[in-house]
DNA sequence: TCTTCGATTGTCT
DNA sequence: GACAATCGAAGAA
C-alpha cells in the first residue's frame, strides 16, 4: 500500500520536533476495509517523566508502559469516564513521551464520520482530541496500534509541509493544575485553518 | 479500600 | 460562562 506512510524513524526524532512535523500529515483509519483520512492540525507534546503535566511523571505504571516502548505505537488513554485520546510515542528510546493528537481536518470518508457525530455541526466533528476519537471511531482496543504500518487500523501518512508562520505554538491545554514552568511551556501547536484549507485544496 | 481528579465535551443559562 | 457527566488510574490510608 501507501509508500507515503511515516517511517519509524520520524518518531525517533526530539518529542517537539515530531509534534510540530506531524502538523500536515494525514491521520487514517482503516474501518473495516474503508479509510477514513484526515489532516492533522493540531498537537501537544508530552515529554518525559521531569514533565509534569505528562502521565509519565509517575514513572512506568501499567498505563503508562507503552510511552515507554518503541516509538510509532499509539498510545490511547481514557479519560474522565467518558472520552479517548489519541497519541503517537515518541522521542528517543526508554524516555516516555507523546504526541497528543488535538484535532483534525477530514478528506476521505466524510459520510463515515457524519454518522459517528450525528446531530454535531460539521465544523465541530473533529475540532478536539475527543471528538475526532470519536469521529474515527478509535478506542481503548487499539492502544499499542503501530503507526508505521499501513495494515494497522491506524496509520500516519505524508502530507503538507506548513511554513512556520502559519504554525503557532502556545501553551498545552487543560493542565491548569501543572506547576510551572511546564504549564507555560508553548509545547502546543496549531496551524492556521484557512491555509490549510488551501494547502488540501490545491491537492 | 477510599478519595481525588483528570491532556474534555456538550448542554444549559 | 458555568457546570454536570462518568469511571478508572494513582496516591493515600
Amino acid at each position: 500500500m501507501p509508500s507515503d506512510i511515516l517511517d519509524r524513524s520520524f518518531y525517533l526524532q526530539d518529542t517537539l520536533t515530531c509534534a510540530r512535523g506531524l502538523i500536515g500529515k494525514f491521520l487514517n483509519r482503516n474501518l473495516n476495509g474503508r479509510i477514513i483520512r484526515a489532516v492533522i492540525y493540531e498537537t501537544e507534546a508530552y515529554d518525559g517523566e521531569e514533565d509534569l503535566a505528562c502521565h509519565a511523571r509517575a514513572g512506568k505504571t501499567k498505563r503508562t508502559a507503552i510511552m515507554y516502548g518503541e516509538r510509532g505505537f499509539a498510545y490511547i488513554y481514557f479519560t474522565y469516564g467518558v472520552h479517548w485520546m489519541l497519541n503517537c510515542v515518541t522521542g528517543r528510546p526508554g524516555h516516555p513521551a507523546a504526541v497528543l493528537i488535538r484535532a483534525v481536518m477530514p478528506t476521505q470518508g466524510m459520510d463515515i464520520i457524519a454518522k459517528n457525530r450525528a446531530l454535531i455541526p460539521q465544523k465541530h466533528w473533529t475540532d478536539g482530541p475527543a471528538k475526532l476519537t470519536k469521529a474515527l471511531a478509535i478506542t481503548g482496543d487499539m492502544n499499542g496500534t503501530d503507526l508505521c504500518d499501513s495494515a494497522s487500523p491506524i496509520f500516519i501518512t505524508q502530507g503538507f509541509e506548513l511554513p512556520d508562520n502559519y504554525v503557532q505554538a502556545t501553551p498545552r491545554i487543560g493542565i491548569d493544575n501543572t506547576p510551572e514552568p511546564w504549564k507555560s511551556k508553548p509545547w502546543r501547536f496549531i496551524a492556521d485553518l484557512n491555509h490549510l484549507r488551501m494547502a488540501a485544496n490545491r491537492n
